[in-house]
DNA sequence: GTGTGGATTATCT
DNA sequence: GATAATCCACACC
């Protein structure tokens, strides 16, 4: 059987999605084979009202096409001239929600993945972080508009069933954005090590899940 | 054509 | 904690 998530798991609101990615797993093939990890830490861009997102006010450019495709696009972008960031679009066709993935606790590849790197990493940093995750699993803008649901090289598996206690917190690096700099729109899971960003006392989710 | 700054990270103090 | 690294995309002329 495959645990492969559908079309119909992106289908819904980034505020969902990014929700339900928690505890899944993302698998990157590559010619060394496969690089995964499980999914800790994500966060939701609402849409064109969303003064934080790429596609604020409706703005599309070449740069964001991908948020405007059909769900289960990636994207892809880089940003502060050296680092890419990768995000699972959401909701239909033409509305440009997505999710950003910013951390993974890595699982397939560790090896691999360390050995792209200069300095000694612990196993648990690898990929804490949306530009060390996309470094480690080889993730650039090459990447940007294939389709998680059909892709060979990348996609998304469900996780096990497991109840995981999330937390709910303020986007990172939101600066200037009025209301939508402290908007509660990032979920990690409790007490992995992976988690980018951590709130100091981990309070449970307030918004609806 | 030019100027600005970023959904970040590594490395320094 | 502060800051350098590093460059593309975007906005505006």
């Amino acid at each position: 059987m495959s645990r492969r998530l559908g079309r119909t798991f992106y289908a819904r609101p980034s505020v969902e999605v990014a929700q339900a990615l928690l505890g899944t797993r993302l698998v990157r093939m590559t010619e060394s084979g496969r690089l995964s990890g499980i999914i800790v830490e994500t966060e939701a861009y609402i849409g064109p009202g969303d003064q934080a997102s790429h596609a604020a006010g409706g703005r599309r450019t070449s740069r964001n096409e991908s948020m405007y495709q059909r769900p289960g696009t990636c994207y892809v972008y880089f940003t502060y001239g050296m680092h890419h960031c990768m995000n699972v679009v959401c909701a239909e066709e033409g509305v440009p929600e997505a999710v950003l993935v910013r951390a993974l606790e890595p699982v397939e590849g560790i090896r691999r993945m360390q050995s792209m790197r200069d300095a000694e990493m612990k196993d648990e940093d690898l990929c804490r972080g949306p530009g060390r995750l996309c470094r480690s699993l080889q993730v650039d803008r090459k990447l940007d508009g294939d389709d998680f649901v059909s892709s060979d090289e990348i996609w998304i598996e469900a996780g096990p069933k497991a109840e995981l206690e999330i937390v709910n917190a303020p986007r990172i690096g939101i600066d200037g954005k009025g209301e939508w700099t402290l908007a509660p729109l990032r979920w990690y899971v409790k007490g992995s090590r992976s988690v980018s960003v951590r709130v100091a006392g981990d309070r449970r989710p307030s918004a609806r899940g």
